[in-house]
DNA sequence: CCTACAGGTTCCTGCCACTGGAAGGTCAAG
DNA sequence: CTTGACCTTCCAGTGGCAGGAACCTGTAGG
């Protein structure tokens, strides 16, 4: 499968495609004519990388997933850890959003809006 | 007031203040020997740059907003519709992660996390 | 055969908002 | 005179690509 097909079928750019081939996460033959050759397995891994990323896991955690995922001796645990951690993260970067959120949207509120300069949202910013 | 003065006093790291005098946001005097010298306002500007980065709004936003605050004869709409789009950019942005909490905390609830390979995360990953 | 065009390739640059570090100038205290 | 705490500039790197230039390849049509 070329690099197109490839793109097409894992849901990612083919740009990003090689990309990860130049960081190793992916490593596919040759033509003669140089061209990329995608197999199924390949295929397969970058959908998988594609899903991993969606979900947020950077790309070192992605390598670290794709590493167990084709480690059939792997324990389940290091896999639930990963995933836990990233969890973690995941829920403080919402909370820190939703600070912002109630900060915002309250001086948003309290803003008329119209063409006078008074400016409840400037205001908030300069002093706390 | 000096670089490590004015840090202290906004809130932000002096290799920051130094970057944001390279990219235009506030503009120090110097010093007959080179050190920047940061009058009130300047210090003032800082600490309202640090308040809306704190917010999460863009440097270019900032440069915006600090347009705004000086410039007496603004009209609230124009602060009100910079900080509405922020806002919804944040909302966005939380309900991106929700969706991926969601979906990571399904997988990892149904993970056992032991010794074993067998792993609904990994599974989860492989086919949607 | 030539040409057009849609693929592919490599390589370099830029994005955002800093951060770290090297190499060196300046100043007050001991 | 030296030490140490400041300050300066400049360069490189971060993550995860995206854009674009310059060039090769393969196929279809005239």
């Amino acid at each position: 499968m070329n690099i197109s097909e490839t793109a097409a079928q894992a849901g990612l750019p083919a740009k990003t495609i090689r990309y990860y081939e130049d960081i190793g996460l992916v490593a596919p033959s040759r033509d003669a004519n140089g061209y990329r050759r995608f197999s199924e397995s390949e295929v397969h891994q970058l959908t998988f990388l594609a899903r991993a990323r969606s979900l947020g896991f950077t790309i070192e955690d992605c390598r670290k997933l794709l590493d167990l995922y084709s480690n059939t001796a792997r324990a389940s645990a290091d896999v639930k850890t990963l995933a836990s951690e990233h969890l973690a993260r995941i829920g403080d970067k919402i909370t820190e959003l939703e600070a912002m959120r109630n900060t915002l949207t309250t001086l948003v509120d309290h803003c008329h809006g119209d063409q006078r300069p008074e400016c409840p949202i400037l205001d908030g910013l300069a002093r706390p």
